[in-house]
DNA sequence: AGTGTCGGTTAAACCGTTTCAAGACGAAAG
DNA sequence: CTTTCGTCTTGAAACGGTTTAACCGACACT
């Protein structure tokens, strides 16, 4: 069962605020004043003190001082998988502010399991961990209110919540869309394909919509833009659509691809088929992941501020805890950028 | 300074052990019993403790239990980069594990800096976590036989330390690069390249070893391996060297990249002159990451299990401090796997 | 009836802090 | 010489649990 029941016991007893007070000469409130408020205590103490805490190596104990105050020194970051570079990134950034703050992040890697998510949940509260920043799965569970009920702050990471329940950060994909289409656009591109995955999945959704509003705004029919939709968005997956896009009564002028390893895919068909990129189409995919620099012809892509966005989210979150109930819930949406490089750099020169 | 001063008061006053108590109509302690040694209290009263608790939504303080106990039911994770897929996957393994013991794993991103490494151990410390999951910057610093006479366990991940001060859980690289060379050996090659990184890096000197060791074995001469070292590990170095090695008098028949982003690179420079892989020459990888499986020829690599390596230090860790002193500190070395792909499949075919 | 003993329960001490009402001291004001 | 402040400091009460020694019936055995 619970495999803490006994260690062989080796503890040696560390030393407390009791003993630092003890040989400072001094009461406990004291030493605890000039730990947390400095101001308040008499130079002189304050020094004698701090020698002690030095010559003893005293340590504070955390979790009793939250425990006393009420306060908690650390949050909860849940994502889906940590091992997906997106997840990754917002983590770093977010354990990066959190550290600016001394306050710890303990990582929940829900694995994509509902179950999972809520097991970690409990042992979230459990901890009192002042607040949570979530990637939830599916639709925003009514568990998150539970949380905030007994306390918990929540802010969502990348996934815009109706009705401003939360605070939540994101990246606006629609605009990315946008700003891919817009770029392929404006060299005289007017035959594109979009290399789509599931449109279940609410960025492929919107970064279409993307596409059609920078279509729109060109004041194009939605029809020059042929969509084809890929099962899941891997290089394989788009090796099979630019084998597709091959039969298509005429080659495009441009693709957009709304992830880097579909773009990476499709090129790679394209160039094997002898069609020339960019020369004969240009390319854009999504993410900006590192191998969209290092590819065959390297891939112009929309990326997207991920360790911005963990930072900004715990930002917010810490904000919220501070500021208590006067908090206005805030939606802050990042706006991604494009990164051009030859794959879409001179489109139909030939 | 801090932003944790005050909140604008909209806690809800959590119930306690005490309310369930005087609910239930038992002493605190019974109530203490019923959560932590279930056998020890009568059926009859322990029904009537769950259901209030049940009624109560009653959510037990981790941190005071772990305070009165001496326990903790936190450990840290310490890593260079979370953004590393290697330490991701490393990560994953631990909290999957540790998750399963209900223990909380508090993440550190020490960038590669020493000195945030440090500010993370020191933040671990004032949360008294129960032990460190670490993968130590430069030599194995003295800071952690201090934080081990504090009482802290300590284990190190794919960093062998010497004298077995600690548990530690890698990877036989050496062995990785043996099984490499071998399977380049088995069909006949005799020229070989080997694309390494720095030679200060221990895994690069580790894998080169064990292409030696290799070659030693085959009862071949080491200068059967000319080494092309590269200053970094990106598919643009990979594609330098092969460049390089297009120059050399004569054609290797095998290559060995002690990663696979200098695979892909060489790859891609020998396929763009024309020569044939794995016909005129094979390649075999390291690390097998997600995108060897989708490179233009799919690429031979040698994978390390980083999962379950995560795993197991996380479950030695946790054993260490159920163990307490009579521990025995283990270096267990997991065995990398070779996955072959169509890069090394017939050598010298033609 | 006296004595163990055993399963179940309890009251009180304690973990290492923060917090807060109250005290001590000296200096400025009356 | 009192008062009145103001600055520092203090002691003890929390915080929410765990732990331990003691207690209490009831039941079995001499």
């Amino acid at each position: 069962m619970n495999r803490f029941k006994d260690g062989g016991g080796d503890e040696r007893k560390l030393t407390g605020i009791r003993e630092v007070a003890r040989i400072a000469g001094v009461s406990v409130g004291t030493v605890s004043n000039v730990l947390n408020r400095p101001d308040v205590v008499a130079e002189a103490t304050r020094q004698r003190v701090h020698a002690v805490i030095e010559q003893l190596e005293f340590v504070p104990n955390r979790g009793a001082a939250d425990l006393r105050s009420g306060r908690s020194r650390m949050i909860g970051l849940v994502v889906p998988d940590i091992t997906n570079p997106f997840f990754a990134e917002v983590a770093r950034g977010a354990v990066n502010a959190a550290n600016e703050d001394n306050i710890a992040v303990v990582l929940c890697n829900s694995d994509h399991a509902a179950s999972q998510e809520d097991r970690y949940l409990d042992v979230l509260e459990q901890h009192r961990v002042a607040g949570v920043l979530i990637n939830p799965l599916g639709k925003v569970p009514s568990r998150l209110e539970s949380l905030r009920d007994r306390g918990l702050k929540v802010v969502c990471v990348d996934r815009s919540v109706r009705k401003s329940a939360y605070c939540s950060v994101s990246v606006d994909d629609v605009r990315g869309g946008e700003i891919a289409v817009e770029h392929l656009l404006a060299p005289g591109a007017r035959r594109l394909v979009l290399v789509n995955g599931p449109a279940s999945l609410r960025p492929c959704a919107d970064r279409r919509r993307g596409a059609w509003r920078a279509l729109d705004k060109a004041g194009l029919s939605r029809d020059s833009l042929t969509e084809v939709v890929c099962r899941s968005m891997t290089i394989r997956a788009g090796v099979e659509a630019g084998a597709r896009m091959l039969q298509l009564p005429e080659l495009p002028d441009a693709v957009f691809c709304t992830n880097d390893l579909l773009a990476i895919g499709v090129m790679r068909a394209l160039v094997n088929a002898g069609v020339g990129v960019p020369g004969d189409v240009a390319i854009v995919g999504y993410d900006d992941i590192d191998l969209a620099a290092d590819a065959a012809v390297p891939l112009t892509s929309v990326s997207q501020p991920k360790f911005a966005l963990g930072r900004k989210a715990m930002q917010l979150l810490l904000a919220e805890i501070a500021e208590g109930s006067s908090h206005e819930h805030e939606r802050i949406a990042f706006q991604p950028d494009l990164t051009v490089r030859d794959s879409s750099a001179a489109p139909k020169a030939g």
